[in-house]
DNA sequence: GGCATAATATAACCTGATGCTATGCAATTG
DNA sequence: CAATTGCATAGCATCAGGTTATATTATGCC
């Protein structure tokens, strides 16, 4: 005998409620239409629901059995329902979004933090790559968002991308660095230090290499390289060496008050960093919270970089 | 966002079955309605069930969400669905049955362990009683069928009564009594032993004293009295005293060998043992099932019985 | 690449389930 | 016994959801 699960939380509800009108009014339906297709349920049963003539409603023990099937179906919908509600609101779902390492590291993972404390129930699922793959991945759709510096003019086809951050690249070192106070540097006072070298296949080793072509250097000393950031700063704080990095990842470091930033002017990077998303595809509503999160937040970033410049507390 | 518990349904099974056309096979519906019905949640819910443009069709997170409720919704449904199945089939459900307490415990248990090694599932709710109170409850629908002995004129109004043994009593004694072999006994024969009386509201008591009468004995030593079957029994075997049992339930322990009935003809009862029911209401399916086969139990019953007294192994 | 194949989406139609209001009828209560 | 409350029935309207026929779209193979 195949029963309607419609028809079943009707008869939890008058069950539940005790009685037809009060049952129909929790379903928000008129008390004839649950009567009539009660009826026609017992009809096809054959067999009562309820006790026949007696006045507060009792179920029979069919009745009853088939109302706690009902209750079940009745939960299940609901928890459906909020399932739904949760996914549209942005509550609920997986992110799926990867960038270079090191901003990933360094400035995404705090707003990730930040993000997190508002949406615990999405999950967001990192990893890491480089503007070829990246564009590939979200075009693709096996990736929802990417972060990750593109030269101005290359905006990439099929993709949608949204600059979010000037690209600035500044020399670093530790906080008591010997150079660290020094003003106006000449090329010749680096020359003397090994250098920290990211990843060969990153945008910022070709940033490396253009600054070390720049300032004529050479024979650089290369004391360590491929490092992620977390381990680049370590090296940093101790030891005299030097590395390039963003300057709104140096930025996103200033309080821990461990590196800072060369007092040397280097030649502008061609690169602005961005969101990379699908063009044509419409983001999941998780998704698109996260997106939104991150968006606002390099705004505020942005804004406290150029605030902090103009109070001169960081130089350029 | 309120969900149908149906379109939760066919979601899963399209779901689990990999497609939309094996989906509406496993419903039994056309594919066409499945895809029209999907389309519009979709729409409803803005969001997608199905990843767009692929083809085996793979669920979104929210599809593999609503799903897994679906999935739920359509295991309460199958469940109720056997559910009502087992009821109308009588293999499930409580039967409420009483009975003067000798013939409950001494020929009904037997027949509800036969029917419970059946019908596992259904619940018997036994309890005691006599005619007056056994008809009312039956009449009130408090009780379901109840077994005890009437008066052949009587038959009560408002409930069914169906005539299932020929009342008739002898007077029983243990199996090595002294007058347990003897041949055509004369009433001084018994008057010397004690006797045991059974509870003074049980209309055994009634024939007990009208047999009295009937064989003149006035100054009878009752030596027990009140005890259920199990205790008279016990004292039975331990003494030689004297009781006035039911034939058939004499009968029904013919197996243990440790009464007989005495050879002495008594008056006869006019009283007839019956399945009481009610009259108007229809049976449960499970009481039916429970009344076919007390009433086959003992048509069997009867047949051994008339059986036995033809073959002469027992005597009148 | 393009064709063959298989599965899904759409169209058009129709039936029946189910919503409603109005009202009759039965059970409970004071 | 009358009043009240609540369930059952009737009649009507609507639309969800079933069908078949057909267009469209992925996919796999040569």
């Amino acid at each position: 005998m195949q029963l309607d699960p419609n028809h079943l939380v009707m008869l939890a509800s008058v069950v539940d409620e005790g009685g037809l009108t009060p049952g129909a009014h929790a379903l928000g339906k008129s008390q004839p239409s649950l009567s009539r297709t009660l009826a026609a349920l017992e009809a096809r049963l054959g067999q009562p629901l309820f006790e026949k003539g007696r006045r507060p409603l009792v179920p029979t023990e069919l009745g009853a059995a088939l109302a706690a099937q009902g209750r079940v179906i009745r939960q299940a919908s609901g928890e459906a329902s909020t399932q739904a509600d949760l996914y549209i609101g942005g509550k609920t779902g997986a992110v799926r979004v990867a960038g270079t390492p090191v901003f990933m590291d360094a400035v995404i993972a705090t707003m990730i933090a930040g993000f997190q404390q508002a949406h615990p129930n999405v999950r967001i699922d990192q990893s890491y790559g480089y503007a070829e793959t990246l564009i590939r991945d979200v075009d693709s759709g096996s990736l929802d968002l990417a972060i990750c510096p593109l030269p101005p003019g290359e905006l990439p086809d099929r993709v949608a991308f949204e600059e979010i951050l000037q690209g600035r690249n500044v020399i670093a070192c530790r906080m008591g660095h010997p150079l660290a106070r020094k003003r106006a540097l000449k090329l010749e006072d680096i020359a003397h230090y090994p250098w920290i070298a990211p990843p060969t296949n990153s945008p910022l080793y070709q940033d490396l290499r253009a600054i070390l072509q720049e300032i004529e250097v050479e024979d650089v000393k290369v004391s360590f390289s491929g490092g992620s950031i977390s381990a680049v700063r370590t090296v940093l704080e101790g030891s005299d060496s030097l590395t390039i990095l963003p300057y709104s990842v140096l930025f996103m470091m200033r309080q821990q008050k461990a590196l800072t930033a060369l007092d040397i002017r280097i030649h502008h990077v061609p690169r602005n960093l961005g969101i990379i998303s699908p063009a044509d595809r419409p983001e999941r509503p998780a998704v698109r919270r996260f997106h939104r999160h991150i968006a606002t937040e390099f705004k505020t970033l942005a804004h406290s970089i150029s605030h902090a410049q103009q109070n001169s507390l960081w130089r350029a």
